[in-house]
DNA sequence: TATAATGTTAGACT
DNA sequence: AAGTCTAACATTAT
């Protein structure tokens, strides 16, 4: 479900909430979540001591009593970086969402222990993180979502550029020279440019007159150029948005993105371009659907 | 009941 | 060898 700009989002609005928070427990509700998928152990509550041998969640059970220091994004991944090292690398995949909730004070001023556990909590949450400010959710209703935790000493693999600054133009050229697969599936290789997915891969070849199926080497170094500059304008604003919801896109806090409204093409087969009054069609590539004006892009 | 859904990757080809 | 394609993962919604 999530692109660069929902995961920039999430990762805004975590680090208004997270940073020197200490984390006080983790509920895992899905065994085969991540790299604690051969837990024996199903809907763990871990603390140390808790965690028997060898049951894969040793590494999870390292976070517990330490405080996150900063949440980062590497392409399409969320990176908790918590004390004495460690990070915490979470990946939504498809349907993975990712909820805040806030510890509810009583009218009393004592706190409402009914929302400190996962009883309460809404359908297909995998892992309840507990904050003393609050609880973090993660709810993937597909189970694709991964959850690692890295050792102090681990640095995440080298990312290309990021695509909010432009893609830089002159070395897709040069790397898209030798490969014939569809542009379109080019610009969402994730080794290549990290964090563009299926709806703004639709959207920036829109935006940049270009036909979907073209294969990546056919692309001039100008077309190129108009397809960063699409880029950078296209994820900046979606970011601004706070992502598109089509049907199940929330933000950290529940609320829908925006975005939706700005889409061109994304899922609009049979409906009116509204630049040049052409039928959008619907192709697939990959195993994904594509949108596109055949009219607009060539 | 069949199809598609905002992602990645292992394995099989070429 | 490097590039390309497909199936698979698991589940819901239409």
């Amino acid at each position: 479900m999530p692109e660069l700009p929902e995961v920039e989002t999430l990762c805004r609005q975590l680090n208004t909430v997270l940073p020197g928070e200490k984390i006080i427990q983790i509920e895992v509700l899905d065994p085969r979540l991540g790299n604690i998928a051969r837990a024996k152990v199903d809907g763990a509550v871990i603390f140390p001591g808790s965690v028997p041998k060898d049951s894969g969640l040793e590494k999870v059970a390292g976070l517990i009593g330490r405080r996150v220091e900063a949440v980062t994004r590497r392409g399409k991944y969320i990176h908790l970086q918590v004390e004495g090292g460690l990070t915490a690398a979470l990946h939504l995949r498809m349907s993975g969402r990712l909820l805040y909730r806030p510890k509810a004070a009583l009218e009393n001023g004592r706190h409402d222990p009914n929302l400190q556990n996962s009883g309460s909590c809404p359908p297909f949450s995998r892992l309840v993180i507990a904050f003393s400010s609050g609880t973090l959710v993660l709810l993937d209703p597909r189970r694709f979502a991964t959850f690692v935790v890295q050792p102090p000493a681990w640095s995440a693999p080298a990312l290309p550029d990021d695509p909010l600054q432009g893609l830089p133009a002159r070395r897709l050229w040069k790397i898209a020279r030798t490969r014939r697969l569809p542009v379109k599936s080019f610009l969402m290789d994730q080794r290549l440019i990290a964090g563009i997915g299926n709806i703004y891969a639709c959207e920036i070849l829109f935006a940049a007159g270009i036909d979907p199926r073209r294969p990546a080497c056919s692309l001039s170094a100008t077309e190129w150029r108009k397809a960063s500059k699409s880029a950078a304008a296209i994820l900046r604003r979606a970011v601004d948005c706070r992502g598109t919801t089509m049907s199940d896109w929330r933000d950290l806090f529940g609320c829908s993105g925006t975005n939706q409204d700005h889409l061109e093409v994304y899922s609009r087969q049979g409906e009116t371009c509204r630049r040049c009054s052409g039928r959008i069609e619907r192709i697939t590539q990959g195993g994904r659907g594509t949108w596109f004006c055949p009219s607009c892009q060539k």
